[in-house]
RNA sequence: GGCGAGGUAGCUCAGUGGCAGAGCAAGCGGCUCAUAAUCGCUCGGUCGUGGGUUCAAAUCCCACUCUCGCCA
């Protein structure tokens, strides 16, 4: 029976380019376990989009003197291209200058009002005379009333760390144009966290088996230590989505609140181009969610937005759509990442310490870059990329171990068997072929499970390993010693390693999308191993955003290899570059030059 | 400042009360089908620091220290 699972992805925010520490912290373990279900067989619905609200895009577009939706436009292009060349499938990758978004965003608000966990409130903010609009707090730099650093931002001071209240800073000047701030009266929409806290701890609790320990720290420990509290959500901006409140003009939902509610409106947008249901991931209780997302962003995943979810109640869908009212599906895990380092210094765009995603496209193929970003990938701590180490694994990992062994063994029997397989009778197995065998079929459960836990690290090595036991295996029986004398023994020998190496094609597959469907070919598969990504134009009364998006195979190939005795082969070739190790030093020379 | 996570072999990391582990690197040996790839063996650690609990601590408790994140 398949399964339906929804794969929701952190939306890449529209003021900087996608590096390799954005690729694995969330886009590529979402699309291993995208990959994954859809081998065998699930319902997938892989979701995310451009976040392209917000002051940092507008302050953007002011200085590079363009219009805000070329600032959006542009990175949403830039995405577009990286997750192409990455083979990161998305159902679809949407924006959130979105028609269907705003009236989404607008209902899951309403309902909230409605169900009465919404309160109005006044407060102090800064006003910026010059520009004719409020000030974000961390746009407001002025002197730390603590300890009177005099470049403390109004929300925090960088030299004593502490938290600050705004409207206490001393000398306050905006960051923006130097001028001056006042301090007017806004108001403002909350949400009523706290009346939602216990359901928000029970939900976590419910979850607690399988969430990872620096997920619940962060949500559970937190909430269980300090609480939940009222948070806003609205702010005094015009490059967002409008509160849909007679009177409250000027004003838009906060790019927290809305953004997370693209989960739910990629959904529904994908429903309405694809012909799909969308309450089969988001109004059914045996869909599982999975958010992959960053350590920066537990909070708004395991707190704020099942917090939505619950205070929207039934409300939504008569909100939007007039239909009947139903629940909305809670996410099943959280599996945030940590960071990812470069040379043992964090990752900064505008120093340009980065190892950028479509730059490292020019010189690197994809499947060598997402092997080292899955082995390297911080699932329980920061890790760091490393250019010596990165060539080192590819090197003597992915070309050595995996490669070379498919290589190897194709070679052997195209040039033995005039491009065949060789001719056997299966009945004739002897033992180690027959334990080989069933070593690599038992990979199945033990790939998947781990895959199933989201331990996408212990995944990889557990399929490596398995490549392992074929070069051994191959050792132990020398083919090409035994090709001399017996003919058939050789024989078996090479067909048992080459429906090992069809085997673990598959099991290569979700991590090594590309390299595993050149296999697949080299084996002589006609039908394709997986779908095709492909973007399609999306008008709306906001005008047109391009969206990526994915068709899937018709076929699903996660079981033992059935690959037949005598079999055709096509030409093989080997599936990874070795690279020279003046590499690292080329790349080395790259960093930190703006 | 409060809260959370992390600090284990040269490198990257597993390991939550019972003889400190894996992969890579390094050293030695085997093989020659394969991208000089592969297979076997060996070397390698005061488990961040200082206390405590326990027959027994990388693991539990306390304090300190360094790194990262959040304060929504």
């Amino acid at each position: 029976m398949p399964e339906n699972i929804l794969i929701a992805i952190a939306w890449p925010y529209a003021n900087a380019e996608i590096h390799v520490g954005n690729i694995t912290g969330s886009h590529l373990p979402g699309d291993i376990v995208a990959r994954y279900h859809r081998l065998k067989g699930n319902r997938v619905l892989m979701v995310s989009g451009t976040d392209s609200h917000g002051t940092p895009v507008t302050i953007r577009a002011d200085a590079e003197n363009l219009p805000v939706e070329a600032v959006y436009k542009k990175f949403h292009a830039s995405f577009l291209e990286v997750f192409q060349g990455y083979g990161i499938t998305y159902d679809l990758f949407t924006s959130t200058h979105t028609a269907n978004h705003f009236r989404v965003s607008q209902s899951i608000f309403l309902a909230l009002k409605e169900n009465g966990f919404l309160f109005t409130q006044k407060s102090m903010q800064w006003f910026s005379p010059a520009a004719g609009k409020f000030l974000p707090d961390r746009y407001v730099e002025g002197t730390c009333y603590l300890c009177g650093y005099e470049g403390a931002r109004s929300d925090q001071c960088d030299k004593c760390g502490n938290v600050l209240e705004p409207e206490k800073l001393l000398n306050p000047r905006s960051k923006v144009d130097g001028s001056t701030p006042e301090l007017r009266e806004t108001e403002h929409f909350y949400i009523d966290l706290s009346k939602l806290e216990p359901r928000v701890v029970e939900f976590l609790k419910e979850r607690s088996d399988h969430m990872r320990e620096t997920v619940l720290g962060e949500s559970l420990g937190k909430i269980t230590a300090e609480g939940l509290k009222p948070r806003p959500i609205t702010r005094d901006l015009d490059w967002g989505i409008p509160v849909p409140v007679e009177g409250w003009d000027g004003k838009c939902l906060y790019v927290w609140f809305e953004a997370v509610i693209g989960y739910l409106s990629a959904a529904i947008e994908w429903s309405s181009i694809s012909g799909g249901e969308w309450k089969d991931w988001w109004s059914n209780p045996a869909a599982r969610q999975y958010y992959f997302i960053g350590k920066d962003n537990i909070f708004f995943h395991t707190s704020l937005w099942p917090a939505e979810l619950m205070g929207v109640g039934q409300q939504f869908a008569e909100i939007f759509s007039g239909e009947p009212g139903v629940s909305l599906t809670l996410p099943h895990d959280v599996p945030a990442n940590q960071f990812m380092n470069l040379q043992g210094q964090k990752i900064s765009g505008s120093r340009n310490w980065a190892v950028w995603g479509r730059d490292a496209l020019t010189r690197y193929d994809p499947d060598a870059i997402r092997y080292y970003l899955t082995v390297n990938m911080p699932e329980n701590k920061d890790s760091d990329w490393d250019w010596d180490d990165f060539v080192a694994r590819n090197n003597g990992e992915l070309v050595a171990t995996w490669g070379n062994l498919a290589n190897r063994v194709l070679s052997f029997s195209f040039k033995q068997w005039e491009g065949h397989a060789p001719t056997i009778d299966p009945a004739n197995l002897r033992e180690a072929d027959r334990a080989l065998l069933a070593a690599i079929e038992a990979g199945f459960a033990s790939v998947g499970g781990l895959l199933e836990a989201v331990k996408l690290r212990d995944a990889l090595r557990e399929a490596f390993h398995l490549a392992t036991e074929v070069n051994r295996y191959l050792d132990a029986n020398a083919p090409w010693t035994a090709i001399k004398t017996d003919r058939d023994s050789a024989a078996l020998t090479i067909f048992t390693a080459l429906k090992a190496i069809d085997s673990l094609k598959v099991l290569f597959a979700p991590f090594l999308p590309f390299t595993s469907a050149r296999l697949h070919g080299f084996f002589g598969y006609t039908s394709p191993l997986f779908g095709e990504q492909f973007t399609q134009e999306i008008p709306d009364a906001l005008g047109t955003h391009t969206g990526l998006r994915y068709r899937p195979a018709s076929e699903t190939w996660w079981r033992p290899s059935d690959f037949q005795p005598g079999a055709l082969l096509n030409p093989p070739a080997p599936l990874f570059k070795k690279l020279d190790e003046k590499v690292a030093e080329e790349e080395m020379a790259r960093l930190g030059k703006v």
